[in-house]
RNA sequence: CGGGCUGUGGCUCAGCUUGGUAGAGCGCCUGGUUCGGGACCAGGAGGCCGUGGGUUCAAAUCCCACCAGCCCGACCA
């Protein structure tokens, strides 16, 4: 039995069991619990505030690149969605399609689906085709391009594994799809748009990443290119926050986005699509959580504070409840990153430190502790999630108003550099074929350790050696830097000759 | 979809080998003492033991079938 010092709020700790500290941490978090639906989660209001957090932001800067929101259905006509080659195969083995329209009592009394569909209906598990569908409609001209616009949606990939957030049946994202008059714009477009989920996630998510490009191997099933930001999380796995594919003509092809160029000769548009999705949320958990639960970066914490009174006497039990509510108050009226500042009062009935606990365990940034002792000099106890449990620092209630906005931004810029600072230290160059091999084996093979991190390494460019890795380690390239980011070299596994160093990790 | 395991109050599980009136811890409710660190004491509610069939005087327990979930192998944001 661990003494109440060491006492962690969940068990098991980081260290003991990576994974299942994930799943207890989204729980105790109340962030999202499993459904009896089979793969599909719930997400409760903490978890769901925080995605719209990030819907709101990623909005806003969609809106400033020209992008606007539309939505489109979430069946697909089998026929559309087969018309992209490589597409349906790469998302056939996790389509959910619907058959039938009616249910009927069978002689058994059982409801049984009944009048079968002409044609079946794929659940989306993207949108390219039917999309498509109404591009091809909209687009004539080469004066009707660009066209650039994102829909929120849900969508639908069924998985064999679900873990909450990370992987699941039906989850939430938003995609981008635009076309555009030559393949430069395209190009240009899904950088631009890699480049605003970088900016995002490390402006609002706190999260630092990698950029590049897939390999064949793991690009987009029907895209040319497809670009990726990948981060990396507290067992130094890395995990890909957002995909931005550059689709060229094969979309367009396949769904007739025509359009009669300046020179008035039919061409297909270029097309490119781009999505994060909630797993974001399960990103930041794993991110910045400790062993007492979530840590939430201030720009995207649904409740930037929380005020707990406390109460212990009867008789100032009015007065110190009124403060609380003032001092709330006060709050709302000062921005913090564009918002007002959100300041919950919990004035539940529950003893002692267990609400203190419930909101360090949900990742508040910032708590606030008044009693009676406070009302006597004006002040409060201020504590911060990204310090010590027990650590508090008293000071004057309007110096706490005056400085929250400043204390919330210094919380957000320490959860980036402690990311940083991670990340940077488990990212190492690697050399030679053993050194690869050393670095991404687990010493302990029984249990395996947290062990490994990104490698920087050249290959020579071929998917024999990825496929040869991935079978001995698990390892595979999470992305192929920019060119200006290295310089060539020999491939560590052929010797033959390397462009530059490319990622490797073991992957969520 | 292939191989191994498990289904018992809201949760985690014991009970099953050797059939005989359903248990614990946590959580929940009530009352009291507490409250500036996840409290304590007392009382209480809550279960067709996954579903269907069989064996038996008697089934959570034995047998058969089905269903669901978990873990391991091929995929993904």
């Amino acid at each position: 039995m661990p003494n109440a010092a060491s006492k962690t709020a969940i068990t098991p700790r980081r260290d003991e069991d990576f994974p299942e500290w994930y799943q207890q941490v989204v729980r105790a978090a109340e962030l999202a619990e499993p459904s009896d639906v089979r793969g599909c989660m719930v997400i409760r209001p903490w978890g769901y505030g925080i995605w719209e957090n990030m819907q709101r932001q990623l909005d806003v800067m969609f809106r400033a690149t020209g992008h606007r929101n539309a939505y489109f259905p979430l069946f697909i006509p089998l026929s559309y969605f087969a018309k992209e080659a490589e597409h349906v195969e790469g998302f056939a083995k996790e389509c959910a399609v619907v058959t039938h329209s009616r249910l009927e009592v069978d002689v058994d009394g059982k409801m049984k689906p009944a009048s079968a569909l002409s044609e079946p209906l794929v659940v989306r598990p993207t949108s390219e085709t039917i999309i498509g569908a109404s591009y091809a409609k909209w687009v004539q001209s080469y004066r009707d391009l660009p066209i650039l616009i994102n829909q929120w949606a849900n969508v639908v990939r069924w998985e064999m594994r679900p873990r909450l957030f990370l992987r699941t049946t039906e989850f939430l994202w938003q995609e981008g799809h635009t076309v555009h008059e030559t393949e430069a714009e395209a190009r240009a477009e899904t950088k631009l748009i890699l480049d605003l989920y970088e900016r995002f996630v490390r402006d609002h998510l706190a999260i630092p990443v990698f950029i590049g490009e897939k390999s064949e191997s793991e690009r987009f099933p029907g895209a040319v290119q497809t670009l990726s930001i990948e981060a990396m999380v507290q067992d130094r796995k890395a995990i890909q926050a957002g995909t931005s594919h550059f689709l060229g003509q094969n979309f367009s092809r396949a769904s007739g986005i025509q359009f009669q160029n300046r020179e008035g000769k039919e061409e297909f548009g270029w097309t490119t699509s781009w999505g994060v999705s909630a797993r974001l949320v399960g990103t930041v958990v794993m991110m910045h959580g400790d062993d007492d639960g979530v840590v939430l970066p201030p720009r995207i914490a649904p409740t930037h504070i929380a005020i707990l009174p406390i109460t212990p006497k009867e008789e100032t039990r009015a007065t110190v409840l009124e403060t609380c509510d003032k001092l709330a108050r006060e709050l709302r009226a000062v921005r913090y990153a564009d918002v007002p500042i959100e300041a919950d009062v919990d004035r539940r009935d529950l003893g002692g430190g267990t609400k203190n606990w419930e909101w360090i365990k949900k990742g508040v940034p910032l708590r606030v502790e008044i009693g009676p002792r406070d009302l006597e000099k004006n002040s409060v106890e201020v504590s911060r999630r990204d310090q010590a449990v027990k650590a508090k620092e008293s000071m004057s209630m309007r110096e706490f108003v005056r400085r929250a906005p400043e204390i919330l931004d210094s919380i957000q810029q320490n959860l980036y550099e402690h990311a940083r600072k991670f990340r940077d230290e488990n990212t190492r160059m690697l050399d030679s074929k053993k050194e690869f091999y050393d670095f991404f084996t687990p010493k302990n093979s029984e249990k395996p350790e947290i062990h490994g991190g990104f490698g920087l390494a050249h290959w020579n460019g071929s998917r024999e050696v990825e496929d040869q890795i991935k079978n001995d380690l698990k390892v595979t390239i999470r992305c192929i830097p920019p060119a200006a980011a290295g310089e060539p070299g020999r491939c560590i596994f052929t010797g033959e000759p390397s462009p530059r160093r490319v990622i490797w990790a073991k992957a969520y």
